[in-house]
DNA sequence: CTGTTAGCGCCTTCAC
DNA sequence: GTGAAGGCGCTAACAG
């Protein structure tokens, strides 16, 4: 025998058997135009006998879409990024695409390297959470590449690719105004990891807020970002609290710093709202089961990931359509809203829990 | 100019833009063995100047390894699979490889069409937490395929794969029988979705414990496997609790069962453990962070992850080095320990909360 | 409607 | 140490 039977059935097997050329096979299995009844049942019936199927790879060596794309995040296990992922995997399904997920850690380094072994797999394009939001080095790399990508969460500032982004900034300002009209004077900002995007956005409408509400309301801002696990954040809530001027409301900057914090002050047996508020950014899974109830700011997850997904598709379109001029449109660039969403932790108290 | 200067540069550009032959490139590419200092060096700087890298497409055509393996899971945004699906990405990418996702949402038939696209692709392996545990068509897909596969969370029974399973049975066992020596009498087993094969095992391991307690202990069963959401778990909480004799403690089968089951009995204001006991299966995040904290019956979900993929490349590796001769070693089937962690719910007093 | 043919980019004998 | 040539599986001209 000719081929080894183990090892996947070409085209050209199939036109062998059905007795015809390959380039009907091609036909056959590209929507069957062009090609009589009888041979279409035939070609089909070998097809399925033999259990062919198409090699992608050739393929993409013929210059077709890989019907791929990548996905290069800082983790799959964080609840953030999966919800991503599985939008955009959605996206990528409907499109008939497949998707590929690498993680980062935040690691540029390692950012790089999964963005060469993406390139070599030819993905048609990229949907990336940079690590980090101001590296040259990552818009240059994108820039060269003529794959078409979206940043998401974070944006890539020194480039020119489009962006879907959550309103940090906002979110943020709003929150740290709602603590501010509870009445609260002495307002901390706790997190960490302040390198990154989010987190900077966060902290500049933190800012921003406490700037204002100094002159209205005589609030003061104090600001800890030194919260990297739980350590550090029961140190410091247990310093701040016990300190001589103690906070009356804590806004804490992400997810994880929000439970830690919660954690830490219950632990200690402070009293949420009573002797301190806390409101977070990012809303969690049992935020409105814990007692008191957590009051978050919470984004539009699921969102940012599928129109990322849809804004790439939206590209891969154009550039398949229309003349490979790339018809310079400036890259899109989507900001979604936040929801404050207020239950206990914060002083509110929302219908009857 | 001959090529598009969009598309990405071909060894054949290196090498005439070095002037050497396209071998050469190949060689320095490869290793870089049996070429001259001088040569690597210039053709590296080609290489580097022109952005050059080798298209994988063009390599898998011709047989080479694809370095991609694919994974089928239920869904991304489940912590569970997306904890399983980082460590089989951190495998993956030890092996130089590249982890493809796929979510089914537990439909056989998205199953089948993703294991079909993943084929297209020529993905080197298959990591699957399968739809339907006893569905023949998998099996005979999978069998027909030669792509090494290896199921995890659930077998496929039909089949002969390799698996990497948790002792759910033994699991639920060792639960029921903490909460029989409690001294609680009526046990009532929550769930749903008693169609997977986790929660089959689950309820076998509740069967069986209570089974011997009734003996020993004089405890009763109850079994209501209605719950599918809030709702569901909401209206099953209340009837039971409500009835003539309710029950005196809750074995939950699954994760969101737990939550429900407790979100139902703090709104219902029932007191946990003093009305109620409650213990699940599934640690989750906040477990011990709410107040009752919850027992659980925990899994080591990463190493499922990674030990899956772990015994995927093995698999890959044999079939490399050794003779095609797939030496006929019997499938592995791993089977991993769960471990109870005591928490308050139960009406266990660890260490001081 | 259908078949023949020429590559896509790479690796791999085989010569030099 | 180096190069030329063939072919992996497929599609897209071109013939017929």
């Amino acid at each position: 025998m000719k081929r080894a039977n183990d090892s996947p059935p070409t085209l050209a097997d199939v036109a062998h058997k059905a007795g015809v050329g390959t380039t009907t096979v091609s036909r056959v299995i590209n929507g069957g135009e062009r090609v009589s009844q009888k041979t279409l049942d035939r070609v089909q019936a070998v097809i399925a006998q033999l259990g062919y199927m198409p090699n992608q790879a050739a393929r993409i060596l013929k210059g077709e879409r890989a019907k791929t794309i990548g996905m290069v995040i800082p983790s799959i296990a964080d609840s953030f990024f999966s919800s991503c992922a599985e939008a955009a995997q959605e996206i990528a399904r409907s499109h008939d695409s497949l998707l590929i997920v690498t993680v980062t850690n935040n690691d540029p380094h390692i950012e790089l390297e999964n963005l060469n072994v993406l390139m070599r797999h030819r993905t048609d394009g990229l949907l990336i959470a940079p690590a980090n939001y101001q590296s040259e080095t990552l818009a240059a790399f994108l820039g060269r590449s003529h794959v078409p990508a979206v940043s998401f969460d974070r944006p890539v500032e020194k480039g020119t690719i489009a962006s879907v982004l959550t309103d940090n900034y906002r979110g943020a300002l709003e929150a740290t105004h709602h603590l501010v009209e509870h009445g609260y004077k002495r307002i901390l900002c706790l997190g960490g990891e302040t390198t990154l995007y989010t987190i900077r956005e966060r902290l500049r409408g933190f800012r921003e807020a406490m700037q204002q509400a100094k002159q209205t309301h005589g609030a003061t801002a104090l600001i800890d970002m030194s919260v990297k696990d739980y350590r550090s954040a029961e140190y410091a809530v247990q310093s701040h609290l016990s300190g001589p001027t103690p906070p009356d409301a804590i806004f804490t900057v992400k997810n994880s710093t929000t439970i830690f914090a919660f954690e830490s002050l219950q632990k200690l047996r402070i009293s949420v709202p009573k002797t301190v508020a806390l409101l977070g950014f990012d809303d969690f899974e049992l935020a409105s089961t814990l007692r008191p109830s957590i009051s978050v700011v919470q984004q539009p997850i699921e969102d940012l990931g599928r129109i990322a997904a849809e804004l790439l598709f939206a590209q891969l379109l154009m550039t398949e359509k229309g003349r490979p001029a790339p018809s310079r449109k400036r890259p899109e660039h989507v900001k979604l809203e936040t929801r404050l969403v207020l239950r206990n932790s914060c002083g509110c108290t929302p219908g009857t829990a």
